[in-house]
DNA sequence: CGGAATCTTGAGGAGTTTCAAAACATGTGG
DNA sequence: CCACATGTTTTGAAACTCCTCAAGATTCCG
């Protein structure tokens, strides 16, 4: 039922300080002295879509900062039913349980290529009382990242569901936007992979999205609105 | 379409260190000192059934503990959808957000008489240090409550939703349980009004349950769980 | 004792799932 | 470069679940 494991490519020690989303991950607001005193490689991953960040129930002193790319968090409940309860994209935190020496809770899995950085936990420890506030935001972040899943891809018929994904996929600004899989398009919306597939299908029928290239796709922001709030 | 909002009872001054459910709270590592340090008033508040704790939008420098009862946190879809993304319980926090100084994300309101304890944020900021891993944790305890209510409550159909509700009603020790107006249900499960009705019915016709008094039920634990996990 | 919610029930229809098969894509070895 | 095997996506038809709408029963409260 689980994939292959595929290795994470090793890319290098990250440059927080030059990091291209700088503002946006948890060490915005440190300054070229703190940056010194991290004694802890952090390390630079490069996932392709399928790789497997870690499993539940292992245990990382670590944690990850997602640069570029979107990466899965999943549960699977008693009967075996696998359920998609988050979806992480660049400049969210993966895998913040770390922190307080648990194990983590979710398989985590990239659905498109993605970069991220992995720091160790103690990096963070030390820099605590710097980082207090941040790294309550990130908690925050956490929080408000569930619940929107829950409200907007778990609510309301498929179409709608379906809507809201393409929404979320790409800043508003955005016109292109990049597609994973039907079969997690589905644990991620709570239907079926053929319901998802279907859903697709008839907004491209509709001309509601278009697809320029594999699993790539043109929106129309408006159209994909009007199906979000209820046709 | 928001209901008539219900004055919170002030209660009193609570005593932390007497508190019935001491080692589930935030508070739990603290000595008798850091409890003197407390300077500011932490009131004692109960809540009926449908009472509001605090809508979104609006903010205060206080969060709160759930002592007693079950209480609800809901959002709205700009579609006007309303959807409760979590529920509750004795011994969770709620608005941990106001320790970022934000606004307040949901409207929170009582769906069981409830008891709490309104804490403000300065005595937290006060104390941060020594309470800096117990407030990770009910970040963290926010995170997989989110996750937890995706997962079981919103995947499968309706008689396994409902099912998995009532498992999580109650301790399973506990044999007897407490339930709210169908129509919340509904909103915390995504079904209509009158699915949840149909089917809590269908339940006690089939005595998987059985009403005591009115919403006081009595479960057969292990009938629910076949149920839970799919027939 | 009304009157207003809330809960229950029913019938019909829309939407989703299920099952099965075909179309398509991808990668491997000949 | 093609043939083939594998896996994913798409499509279709039938069964089923859930929703919608509407009405009746029940509870709650003034």
């Amino acid at each position: 039922m689980k994939g292959p494991e595929i290795e994470a490519a090793w890319h290098g020690l990250a440059s927080c300080d030059r990091c291209q989303i700088h503002d946006l991950v948890l060490f915005a607001d440190l300054t070229p002295e703190d940056f010194g005193a991290i004694h802890l490689p952090i390390d630079d991953l490069w996932l392709p879509p399928g790789a497997v960040l870690y499993r539940a129930e292992t245990a990382q002193p670590a944690l990850f900062t997602l640069r570029e790319g979107l990466v899965k968090l999943e549960q699977y409940l008693p009967d075996g039913a696998r359920r998609i309860v988050s979806l992480i994209g660049p400049g969210d935190v993966v895998g913040l349980e770390a922190m307080l020496g648990a194990a983590y809770e979710h398989d985590a899995v990239a659905l498109l290529p993605s970069k991220l950085c992995r720091i160790p936990t103690p990096v963070i420890q030390r820099l605590s009382d710097k980082l207090g506030q941040a790294l309550m935001r990130k908690w925050h972040d956490s929080v408000r990242n569930a619940h929107a899943c829950l409200r907007e891809l778990s609510t309301g018929a498929a179409r709608q569901r379906v809507a809201r994904l393409f929404l979320r996929l790409a800043p508003p600004e955005a016109r292109r936007c990049r597609l994973f899989g039907r079969e997690d398009v589905g644990a991620l919306l709570g239907v079926t992979t053929e319901t998802a597939s279907k859903t697709v299908a008839e907004f491209k029928r509709q001309s509601v999205i278009r697809e320029i290239a594999p699993n790539l796709f043109e929106r129309d922001l408006a159209a994909l609105t009007r199906i979000a709030d209820g046709d």
